[in-house]
Parts: C-alpha cells; sequence; structure tokens
DNA sequence: AATCTATGCATAGAATTTCTTTGTATGGCA
DNA sequence: TGCCATACAAAGAAATTCTATGCATAGATT
C-alpha cells in the first residue's frame, strides 16, 4: 500500500528489533500475506529511516548464525510512529467519508 | 493521500458528472476539509483516467456561465471503481492488523 | 473604469516513493 | 556438489504527487 511502507516498518520494530528480511517477514505474517515488502522497496526505506534518525543498525548474527543487519527503533522513532499512526487513521477515515458518506 | 486519488474521482463522479474544479471541492467537503486535491494532481489525473477510457469529458458552461470541462464515468469506469474499493478495503485491513494484531 | 476574488484549465519540473532487475554472499541440506 | 532459503544492496525505471507558474473569465467591489 502506497505511503504506509515506513508506517509499517516503524510498527514491526516496535515489537522488536530485527534485520531487514525479518521485517518484511513479519509484515507478510502479520497481514495475513496481503502485504509483501520487496527488497528493492524495504532496503532503501530502511536507509532513508536510519538517516532521518528514526532507527539506527548494526551488524549482528541471527540466531541461524548468519550475519545481518539490525535495526532498532530510537527514541525519536517511537515519536514518529505515534504521529504516523495518528495520520494513516485520520487519512484513511477521510477516504471512507468520501466512499460511503454519513 | 498517496494512491487513492484515482479511488476518489471515480466516487465522486459516480455520484455526479462534473468539472475538475468541482470534484476536488466535493473531495474537499466530503471528506470534512481532510484531503485536499491540488490542481497539479488533479489535472494529470483526470488525465491519466480519460486515457484508460475510465471517464468521458466535454467542454460545457457551469450555471454560472463559465465554461468547464465536466467528466462521466464510463461503464469500464464503473467496474473500476468496484475494483478500487474492494482493493482499497482490502489493503487497508492489511495495514490496521500489521498496526493492531489480533 | 479598474481591480479583486473566485472560478476554471493546464503544463513543466521536481521530489518522492516504489518496483524491477541484478549482483553478491553464505548456511544448511540432500 | 548443487540447490534453496536467507540476507544485503545498488541501479534504473516507473508512477504518483506536489510546487510553481501561466492563462482566462465572471461577477462583485471600489
Amino acid at each position: 500500500m502506497p505511503g504506509t511502507l515506513d508506517l509499517l516498518i516503524l510498527k514491526t520494530l516496535s515489537r522488536q528489533t530485527l534485520h531487514g528480511y525479518g521485517i518484511a517477514q513479519q509484515i507478510k505474517l502479520t497481514s495475513n500475506d496481503v502485504l509483501e515488502v520487496e527488497e528493492g522497496s524495504l532496503y532503501p526505506a530502511l536507509q532513508r529511516l536510519e538517516l532521518k534518525r528514526l532507527v539506527q543498525s548494526e551488524w549482528r548474527m541471527t540466531p541461524q548464525n548468519r550475519r545481518a543487519r539490525f535495526y532498532e527503533l530510537s527514541a525519536a522513532g517511537r515519536e514518529r510512529l505515534v504521529a504516523a499512526e495518528a495520520d494513516f487513521d485520520r487519512l484513511v477515515s477521510a477516504v471512507q467519508r468520501v466512499l460511503r458518506p454519513a
């Protein structure tokens, strides 16, 4: 869904620190396979979020003993998440009012 | 809201044939001033929709005696609207599942 | 008569986001 | 040994949206 990728990533990271691949899996899982984040969207998005200091990352090893870059939500990221959730609700409500006026 | 402009336009036109300016006013009105469609977004969108034969247009005079291009939903446009509404609901539900898992 | 405001269409250019494609690399399993 | 799943990343294209600008006219105001 266009415009919601940052929100989805931030929300996923608010539950657990994860690497990129895991974030994509989580989003797919919790959305019941409806949302599938392509790698070409995911990694640039993570880089943008890190540039904005909403997440920070470091190389670690996965439980499967594979090297991966883990992303953690920053304090600013948490604030942004709250705002982004509110924005999303506000916009969805507005669109729904146009689709189904009272 | 990114990705929803075509949907909003098609829905608005499904209620009445309108000119561009009127479409923008209607969307603003029914969304309670939350959604404001800029002209630079609106007119290209209308041209795209006409290219895809989802709407058709002609010059007419408004009740205020001003020349304006009126857009009417085509049969294909009605079909697309139904599909777009379903897609929107499906995607919004999916995002909401990620935001607030059961 | 001149000016202002609202109406109305349109394009050019930029910015942003997303997707497609491609490349690299490795762990585990058959 | 070869394959599959995991994992990151960049390059380039495509699509959408916004900003800014321009043109034009009706009606109201001054």
